[in-house]
DNA sequence: TAGAACCCTCGAGTGCACTTGAAGCAAGCG
DNA sequence: CGCTTGCTTCAAGTGCACTCGAGGGTTCTA
């Protein structure tokens, strides 16, 4: 639920697309995770959340006053985004391509659009692959459990 | 001799899970191909095809008589289904294993349908999580696409 | 005010799946 | 016969996405 304050002079551009789940470990206002908490949610290691950020793949990560990183949801939200493009088999380039465009503000809105568009085709061409490949895998598990079966008859 | 020829007179445990797919260039008969040519068909190159083999992906490949490769239709058939195993994200490694099984003869059909078993079960997780992602991306088109209709307004 | 547990940066290392290159043999055409 | 193209092996190199370690600062609990 990352509908914050859209008040009159700020026009954050607000995610509307977290798909249902503000099942965060802490409700907004108290949503400040260490790494290692973020990364026991996320099942990423906090290695690895530093390099994404060093790459440029989060968007600016609050700080402690002594220079400890400080998560918040929409930081677990944007994760589980990445989690989602990661799936897709993006490379991680595009996605520190996109994750640029998202800082730049609402002037990218169109190319960010069309980099999801391209994306969605590209799901949609691996789900036919996948029901494709299910087809084969199912074919041979029956021949496999039919012959064992009837293992030497013709 | 050891159990390797573990099929007499009994012809090979032909597969017929070949999904409808018996476009290949040449019939069966006059299948003997090169290895660029099988690159051409399959996309892969001709290095990645002779690595295939050297770590053990690839079932006995022919020889002609000067020691160069000649692929038939049940290399192609192989490949193919290799190709469906890559696309479910299996390590290599675990493909190796298994081309080590059908070499092993029908001794080892119990251990390939469980293989073939568990890999079905990711390709379902797999395929639901693609259409979880498809959700998203849509969700974030949408958004993007009404944004730019709407630049400033509401 | 200790001590344990946790966090920081920087830089090098790992594993996977190819990919490329070198040096030499083979096949088909004019 | 020579030439080009394609094949062979073996070994080293590449790119990606992390992953780890050293050396040192921070935070929490007793």
């Amino acid at each position: 639920m990352t509908v914050i304050d859209s008040t009159p002079a700020n026009p954050r551009p607000v995610d509307v697309c977290v798909t249902a789940s503000p099942d965060y470990p802490r409700p907004d206002g108290q949503d400040r995770y260490t790494i290692s908490e973020v990364a026991a949610f996320t099942g990423l290691r906090a290695h690895t959340l530093r390099w994404y950020e060093q790459i440029g793949l989060m968007p600016r990560v609050e700080r402690s006053h002594a220079g400890q990183r400080r998560f918040d949801n929409r930081d677990l939200d944007w994760l589980g985004f990445v989690r989602k493009l990661r799936l897709t088999g993006m490379p991680i380039a595009d996605m520190v391509r996109f994750a640029d465009l998202v800082r730049q503000g609402e002037a990218t809105f169109g190319e960010r659009r069309e980099i999801l568009e391209r994306t969605r085709h590209e799901v949609l061409t691996r789900i036919a692959e996948l029901r494709d490949t299910l087809d084969a895998l199912e074919c041979k598990i029956d021949f496999y459990a039919g012959a064992e079966r009837a293992p030497e008859g013709a």
